[in-house]
DNA sequence: TTAGTATACGACACCGGTTACCCTGATTGG
DNA sequence: CCAATCAGGGTAACCGGTGTCGTATACTAA
């Protein structure tokens, strides 16, 4: 295919009259060259466009300047935008990314992760969650031995690069919204037993409710899948013709949107007799109707900075104990609105 | 970083006694090797586990052994959809793929993109829709000088490999779909009135009228812009009081969704009033309530067929003017019902 | 003055493959 | 029987960078 020829780092040692290494010297911002060989040998470069090429790079540094990206987030939208965070730095810091979806239980993952890190040739891998907030699922790769970054919720303090997301606030500022309209019976519907985001956003809401002295009614508890179907049956559950709750907190948005039908089904409207919330501000909050009212991370920040701290630290320019913290907006909509009476 | 001595050609060269050459043409399937001889250094191979080098065969054989996946789509799910089978074949042969989004307005794409090809350093770019749609974005890309598949419904013959999707077969069988449930008063909701897909769908539904002899009738016919919020609009143009259709066909999920809410808003009832299909087959219409009548494409499959016709290209396996057509699977849920009356 | 030590380079091997070219022995055709 | 051909295989250069080490020059310290 036409593949043009390209500058080399010999033109540029030619043209500037001085050997490859040097040119390697400022390319790499090494010391060892003089302030005036390296501006001329950057002017060259710049004249000549060059661009070190990342094969031959890749080789002699035993390198590959490749990252990847382990995912196996049902939220498509989540992770493409996960992606272009990750993609705006990588690209600026001369990496490409690969996507390596994970569609295997968890249990198996720690193994199958480990050989694609081992097979790949890839630099550094970063961990989505809900993945990355497995630990049964990571063990060995969060031990600080192997290349990886980690996007996750808690904060075990390992010695990887991590960035975390404080569902516990969020959920407590969604509860808070709701408390603020005015509910008092409020309900919950959680995804995925286990899960550690669930458990946290369960947190959050027990503290926004003692907060205002408010006794949380297990008979208003629901979990689901976090999928939509899951938060249609635990709507149905929950929402008895008496006694039911005015207000629930949700998850994510898919299951919110299943509550809501679930509530539409029932004959009461949303959010004139229930207030419903989601969380995540997944695409269908926004073309759901009525709109949900939910919170949103900032998702794509989030990428670059566990890009960033990955690099910094494969390069040897920081710690590989980096945690960076990154918090939720409240994104107020339609679906939930002052307590009824 | 932790990254073991791998076996290299020269481990398994002195292991079965040849030369590195002899083991390189039998990784390359060349011929100059007795059978005995490719037998053994397969054996030595394997018991080994020797993986060729990426890094040194890119450079010696002057490719990278890296796709691309350009895309622009705003339907998240679709491009990971695409994403799954571009990988499942390009790995299997060898191959890593990079994701490249494309947000700019499609006149600044072609060059966009021809600069991307040659900066990148990628093997082969594959063309996803709306992008591979928009020959105004493509131009240059599309003449065949440039290691280019493309995955769109048109087939421009172009030489350079395609896959198609039957965009016009699929709106004629939903809207035939609609026709057997015993609808006549059927309107048409189109996204981006320029868009090529949205084009051949509504040939597509002329072409199922036609075949009934019915009217198409210009007042049910709107024009949105492929999102819910438009199809909102849409819908509430369109359900006039009296004389309206009894069923629209939509040119995608979200403004299906839109319609089926701007129905609601007007007390009608989904499908039991009005019957709404969508297309494409996005989590929405599964997520959504009622679930959403639509069609599906084979996406996964669309790109391992690209990957794998756009590999035998580059690999001098094939011509680079294979086209391979793929067709719609119609999706029924409950979106769309029997005609009222 | 002399030795010691940074500083600023260059030479050269090397990363792990591929490409271009050469060599040898056996077979075949005339 | 000899030349041409071909299957089978080896040698060495090369792809475009980086790592290691040697060395000339200038500057510093004793």
């Amino acid at each position: 295919m036409i593949r043009k020829k390209q500058v080399t780092i010999n033109d540029i040692a030619r043209l500037a009259g001085v050997s490859k290494k040097s040119v390697s010297r400022v390319l790499n911002g090494e010391s060892g060259v003089s302030e005036t060989t390296r501006e001329r040998v950057q002017a060259i470069m710049a004249e000549q466009g060059y661009r070190p090429d990342r094969r031959a790079r890749a080789l002699a540094g035993n390198r590959s300047y490749l990252l990847a990206i382990a995912y196996n987030n049902p939220n498509s939208a989540y992770v493409l935008e996960l992606l272009q965070g990750v993609l705006g730095v990588a690209n600026t810091r001369g990496y490409e990314v690969i996507m390596h979806p994970v569609d295997i239980e968890t249990s198996a993952a720690e193994q199958q992760l480990l050989d694609f890190l081992r097979r790949s040739g890839i630099d550094g891998l970063i961990l989505s969650p809900p993945l990355s907030d497995a630990p049964e699922a990571l063990g060995e790769l969060t031990r600080g031995k192997w290349p990886v970054a980690r996007i996750a919720g808690d904060d075990i303090s390992l010695n990887i690069p991590q960035v975390r997301f404080d569902d516990r606030a969020a959920a407590l500022a969604v509860t808070n919204h709701l408390l603020q309209l005015g509910h008092r019976r409020i309900g919950f519907v959680g995804g995925g037993q286990d899960s550690a985001p669930s458990r946290r956003r369960l947190a959050g809401f027990r503290d926004a409710m003692a907060g205002r002295g408010q006794d949380v009614n297990p008979a208003w508890q629901a979990w689901g899948e976090f999928t939509f179907s899951s938060g249609l049956e635990a709507g149905r559950r929950l929402l008895t013709p008496q006694d039911g709750p005015t207000a629930l907190m949700c998850c994510n948005d898919q299951m919110a949107a299943g509550v809501v039908h679930a509530a539409q089904e029932a004959g009461l409207s949303v959010p004139g007799d229930l207030s419903v919330t989601g969380f995540d501000d997944a695409p269908i909050a926004r073309e759901f109707w009525p709109p949900l009212t939910t919170v949103s991370q900032p998702v794509e920040a989030m990428g670059s900075a566990a890009t960033e701290q990955l690099i910094d630290w494969l390069e040897g320019r920081a710690a590989g104990s980096t945690v960076t913290a990154f918090s939720h907006t409240l994104v107020e909509r339609s679906s939930a609105a002052a307590a009824p009476g």
